[in-house]
DNA sequence: CATGAATGAGCTTTCATTCAT
DNA sequence: GATGAATGAAAGCTCATTCAT
């Protein structure tokens, strides 16, 4: 005669088994929406669409997400913000010189968030900013703050240890982010039809691009602009 | 009394200028387009409203344009390939150093291009580029070869004349670019609803830009990376 | 030869024709909206089923409509709101005795209100008031608000004359008022399956209310409570 | 340590708990539909709204009413009907004047029935009457023909002591019907809206209803029509 | 029995496009 | 050529109803 405990055990894996479903929704569901919404644009995404690929019905997609505005806005805080108190702790126990820091700092951004489908999130919003002022809001405190409050981070870092020149902050975070932008947006408008000789390599153009900013930052480097001396 | 033939005598005189008016309709419609586009975005953007502002009614505009994409694809056309024979003449003729050339091309650029409505054509296509395959292809041959190889000259003629190390050119190109690209998409996004200390000043940004971009090219400018020294 | 007048006149009527068709338009989606909204309900009539009612698309509907609810409010102002001025002036132009008037007033709300299609939206505010709360403001200053006031108006000249006991005119108005909403509601709801030796009989209905009424204000009819005494 | 069987008897339990309260779980369903059907109307309650203030889940309200308008008519159904013989009962032992009878009769009804929720079963079944016709005839033997019985021979009792005048019965019902009908219907659509000195305060409405309608029936009270003289 | 995740028909509203005039 | 009334295909979102667990 099978115990009790039997039965019991059988109704809460059942139950389990239907959380760890519902559990799960969310995430195919962000994880269509940002490969719809960065393959074309928030607006011309369809709702049902996005339901689609996640294999639901458009009635589930607003079980989870009150309205495709905040299905957006999950994605970016799923995708992006989420990552920031990561980045700050690193930064913060970062034990290099901030040379180094910069340097790794970019690199990973490249290898984490700029040469994956997330990149085009940064595309997009600069794309569709103005005619979504709720959501361009939205990023603006969710994203473009936090980031630029890091890279001020690691400026003022390298300034307060006497690595870097005392620079105005404001335009030293442009440096450091327009590069890292315009390789989001070529790698989603441009990039993709370019090849041959003059095609831009992300990793070596963002090595180029570091080397620039600290020699501007007044580090000196081996060689400033390029990587790769002409003969 | 006037005669009714006087009524239609003065019909005539207004078909006549319909007639003169004919040949403008495109250049109004596509100018209108430009406008619209630009300030709203292509989804954004209503036919009728564009025929409005043109001043005709909507079925006018379709009577020149096919669809609302091939007026998209129009007034992209339209609005570039023409400056620069120009500036290549203007290149050719310079006399000054190189380092005055690039200043120059970078600051003529903002005040010519960056700081009038034409900027919102970059932005435009670099929004729209994956949803107009065949327009990127044409805007890729059109606008950014030529620019490509602009830029290019002038990183040539600097390092032939041994005012610039001899850098590696395809990188030299974006790094002069980015900066630009990065103004004109910030200028159509998120600059227009950010104000304060945080803002950012065009030709400050640039300013900067170009003080390090020489630096890195081995020109010694007198403050790299910021106008204001710290004390 | 044709004169060319006959152009002009041509180019003239076909723009009327045009113009008489869009100006038919509203009254034709008007007429179907109120049966619609009689038969149905706010709610439940389909923006759909109206335009198809009126022979149109959908897409015509909201053309010259710009919401439903806009729509509802136009079958209000077009049946009832523009018949209070002409009431009123009838009122202020009556030179009969007031007990006349009065009974003038409700017969005529009978057969030109009551007795038509209108008094269902009468019925259809009463009933959906609660759940389109912008409806019901609007109704209660476009509709309640004038009707009180025409029935107070009527009180009071009789009052002024005289001809009337001097009553609390708040509850004046609701006892005229009540006989007329209670028809309306009558009418549509549980009205049309009843027959039979009990069958309301409104004509008669409204007689023994109004002399009930005349009675109560102090006129003395022939006959209170009924027209026809029993034996 | 505790037995795990414990914890199964308590499931046990539990599950006897369960079983208690099937048995009250219509009724909850019920008085919760209730509710929110006057409250809000028929289309505009959610079903699951229903469910949540009975304390069950969606599904289990379709265990036991089969659809929302099957929901509908149990409410009705369970509503009515109950209190007809007590008042039967009333009427018949009452030892008083029928002028008296009457007054009370209405009276009590806006003490018991009006002023309580239950008048907005009389509010749903007029609005809704049409929508569901069958179960307009249901109400219509069950409730308005034993109502109009119920006042019937109230007046009948009147006219047989010599109190009241010979009237027409059938216009006498709906003399005295009309304004407890108007009361509940005015309490549940644009009665919650209004304030200020035009509020209607239905006890001062019905006793200047009570003595009007005395007053035609022949029998003299204090003040018609009014119960504040003006000077 | 009870649950609640999932469904999909249905609603209002928008707007590129057509075509009779 | 020019007009603008008319169209109808979408789109976002709701909610009664179903059914696997």
């Amino acid at each position: 005669m099978p115990s009790p405990i039997k039965f019991c055990e059988i109704a809460g894996s059942v139950r389990a088994k239907r959380a760890r479903r519902k559990e799960a929704r969310p995430g195919e569901l962000l994880a269509a929406a940002l490969d719809l919404f960065v393959e074309k644009g928030f607006a011309a995404t369809r709702a049902e669409e996005i339901a689609q690929r996640a294999g639901v019905s458009k009635g589930t997609l607003f079980l989870y997400f009150s309205s495709k505005e905040e299905l957006f806005k999950a994605v970016v805080r799923e995708n992006i913000s989420v990552r920031f108190p990561e980045w700050r702790a690193k930064l913060e126990s970062f034990e290099g010189s901030t040379a180094e820091l910069l340097r790794t700092f970019m690199t990973q951004w490249w290898t984490h968030v700029g040469d994956t489908p997330v990149s085009g999130i940064t595309k997009l919003m600069t794309s569709e900013a103005s005619n979504f002022p709720e959501l361009a809001a939205f990023y603006e405190s969710e994203v473009i703050q936090p980031g630029d409050a890091l890279i001020r981070s690691i400026l003022q870092r390298g300034i307060v240890r006497g690595e870097f020149h005392p620079v105005d902050l404001k335009y030293g975070v442009y440096t450091v982010l327009a590069p890292m932008l315009f390789l989001a947006m070529w790698k989603h408008s441009f990039g993709p039809g370019k090849s041959g000789p003059n095609k831009l390599v992300p990793e070596e153009y963002l090595a180029v691009q570091i080397d620039t900013i600290l020699n501007g930052l007044g580090v000196r480097p081996a060689s400033p602009l390029n990587t790769k001396q002409l003969p």
